[in-house]
DNA sequence: CTTTTTGCAAATGATTTGCATTAAC
DNA sequence: GTTAATGCAAATCATTTGCAAAAAG
């Protein structure tokens, strides 16, 4: 049996620097398998990919996956609370890994990309409705939409 | 040839106080069909249905329709502005009646009830963000949810 | 009479599900 | 060794598209 390297050691394709990530998901009551720790990796340098963004990285990265195992990975990073799942309205579902605070999000209507905005109040900015019907609240999205830079740019050249 | 009832005639399965929202659909540039008043009458009542919803009731006053052409009658409404399509995270669109004005949505995690909400602050509320990226903002959507009365009921109940 | 809409069937595209194989613990 | 996760194929579901027949203006 080959002995060397049998402590920390890391699922294919992934670096030494990746030992945080396993623990991440191991606290958080995950297993940390290579797919999840190349989604987290992606996810916690910013962005908002998509399944189908998140899977061309992962492909990158590990050299196989499936598109149907980056679902399932995002699915369960998000029941972890480690992702967040963010679903503008005409575009396909979009992930992100800065969960529990409560920012918002800026979008462009022509190429859907998508920024962080923090709340325009210190606190929770609209969190409570002028009239909650009865209802308790729990969660408060605000959804600024708009055209970015590039798109402004395209739309003068164009 | 029936000379009879020329004047106003309004399609089958609709009543004379349809008039006025023939006028609206005309006014918009749109033809006045039955399905089209249906579906304008339906939405005019308040609610948030889908298209599953609004389709059902076109099939109760109309008799007959299909579904994509209910499909058909909001997309045409959504671009005339006479409706306003939601797109709630995960679950199907629905479709109000109030546009123009810039109000908010209250829905329900569990049912996925929606009421309308008011601004909070006077004028558009959160409409801009700290941060605007360089973006032209042209809209901020606000939603809220939350638990309805029913649904509280049903879990302390269950 | 000309143009728009309807109604139907078939297509699309994102996401989910079922199951055997494989990897984590 | 057990249990959970992956990878693949097939299924699902809301919504869109293409086209001939029907209705509106």
């Amino acid at each position: 049996m080959q002995t060397d390297q049998q402590a920390g050691q890391e699922a294919p394709g992934n670096s030494p620097g990746d030992a945080h990530l396993s623990a991440r998901l191991r606290a958080a009551g995950l297993k940390a398998t290579a797919p999840r720790i190349a989604v987290l990796d992606l996810l916690q340098r910013g962005g908002h990919p998509d399944a189908e963004g998140v899977y061309a990285a992962v492909r990158e990265r590990l050299g196989s996956s499936s598109l149907q195992a980056v679902y399932g990975v995002l699915a369960a990073l998000c029941e972890a609370g480690l992702a967040k799942k963010i679903e503008p309205a005409g575009s396909t579902a979009r992930f992100e890994a800065r969960t529990g605070d409560n920012h918002h999000h800026l979008i462009c209507s022509d190429c859907g990309r998508i920024e962080d905005v923090d709340c325009a109040v210190g606190e929770a900015p609209c969190m409570s409705p002028v009239t909650d019907h009865g209802f308790s609240v729990h969660t408060a999205e605000v959804t600024y939409w708009g055209i970015c830079p590039d798109c402004q740019a395209a739309r003068t050249t164009g």
